[in-house]
DNA sequence: GTGGTCTAGACCACG
DNA sequence: GTGGTCTAGACCACA
C-alpha cells in the first residue's frame, strides 16, 4: 500500500494519510487486522515529520478506523463502527458538491455514474 | 434569502458565504439577474467584517456566478459556464465521501437516495 | 457608430466609452472633422448618467483626439499630435500582455499574426 | 529578482507585485521551483503591509503561475497551463492599444518591432 | 450610494 | 518558521 502526499494540496498533510488509510480499507486493499507500518517507518518512507503521521494514526484511532496495540503497533479495526448513515458532515459536503455540479451542468444521471464507479473502486 | 455561519466550523466564513450563496443559486431561492445584498449590509447583518464578505463576493465573481455593477452592486450572472464536469477537486471530495460511508455502512442504494434528494432540493 | 458598454466591467464606464471612439477614429468609423453626439444625446442613448460622458468627452479633448467647439459641440480633431512612439503605459501593458501570452504558450509568430490581423481591422 | 513598486501608478499594489512575478517568469529571471520570498520579507521590503503581499501570492496561486508549500512557502509552478491563446481580456487591451498607437503614428513594422524585441527580453 | 484597496495588528493551523 | 484568516477602521474611484 502506497501513500501518496500531495505537499501543494490545501488539505494538511495529516488528513491526507488519513484519506488515503481510509481509502485502502474500504477499496480492501488494507484488510481488517492488518498492521500499519510504524510512524517512524512511515515518515521515513513519505518523507515527513513523524508528528505528522503520529497525528494522523491519533485521528484515525479517535474515528474508531484503527486501534493501537502495544506489541503489533496499529492494526485496521475488525469491527469498524457502522450506523449505515452518512454522516452530517460529509452530507454538507455532499450537497455542495452537488450545488455546484448543478450549476456546472452535471446532469443527476452523469453524477449517479460517478458515484456509482466510486462505490465499485473503493 | 438568509445565509447562516457556523462560527465554530473550521470552513473559514467566506467560504461559508460562498456556499450557501452557491446553494441558494442552485436551489432556486436566488435568481439568475437577482441582486445580492450589498457587502456592507450583509457584514453588518452576520455581524462580521466587510472585508470578509467582499472576499467572499469577490471569489464568487472570479468563480464566474456573479458579476459585479458599480450602481447595482453584486448580482447573480444569467449565464453561469457549465462544462457538464464534475470539478476534478470535488470529485477528489466526493471519494472521499463515498470511501467513508461505505465503511460507514452506506449502501450504494441509500447513498444514490441522498444524491437524488439533494439533486431534487438544491 | 454604436457605443457600447459592459456594465460589469471592470473598466470604467467613462474609459470604455473614450476607447470606443479612439477606436472608432482609429478604424476610420469616425473621421476627423465629424461631429460627436452631444453629451446628453450619448448619455441617454446609452442610458447612463451625463457627468459619465462628460469626463470622457473631457479625458479625450485633454488627451488630445476631440476639440470642443460652441457651435458645434464636440469634433474629431482633424490633426492628431503623432510622436510616431508607443506610449509609455502602452508599452509597460504590452510587456506584461506579452509576458503572459509566452507563459501561457502563444508563440511570437501567432502573436505577431494577431497584431496584424488588429492593426487590419482598427 | 528586485520587485518595484510605483506608488503613484492607479494600478493596485497586489497587481503590480504580480505582474512583476509574471515578467520574472516569462523573462527566466525566476525558475520553475524556485522559492519566492515568504510574504512577510517581502512586505518588509517592500514596505507594505503583509496582506497586500498575501493577495498577490494568492492571485497567482489561483491563476496556475505559483504553488504554496507549507514547508517552503510560494514557488514557481514547474508545468504553467497552456492553451496557446492570448487570453481574450488580454486580446481587447491589445486591440485598444493598436488603436491608440496607430493614431500615434505608429507602424504596423514598428509595432512588431517592439514585440519582437519585448519577446526576447522577457 | 457602491465595491476595491490598504493598513496595523492579531490569532490560527500546519509542520 | 510558514501562509491563511479576520478585524476595525480608513481612503478612494465610480456613477
Amino acid at each position: 500500500m502506497i501513500i501518496r502526499i500531495d505537499d501543494y494540496s490545501d488539505v494538511p498533510i495529516y488528513q491526507q494519510i488519513r484519506n488515503e488509510i481510509i481509502n485502502g480499507i474500504s477499496s480492501g486493499k488494507l484488510k481488517p487486522g492488518e498492521q500499519l507500518p510504524t510512524v517512524r517507518a512511515l515518515a521515513l518512507e513519505i518523507g515527513i515529520n513523524s508528528m505528522t503521521v503520529s497525528k494522523a494514526y491519533q485521528l484515525l484511532k479517535q474515528e474508531g478506523y484503527i486501534l493501537t496495540d502495544r506489541k503489533k503497533g496499529a492494526v485496521i479495526r475488525e469491527m469498524i463502527k457502522q450506523d449505515g448513515k452518512i454522516n452530517s458532515a460529509n452530507k454538507n459536503e455532499l450537497k455542495r458538491i452537488i450545488s455546484e455540479s448543478k450549476l456546472a451542468g452535471v446532469s443527476e444521471k452523469d453524477f449517479i455514474e460517478e458515484v456509482k464507479l466510486l462505490y465499485k473502486e473503493g
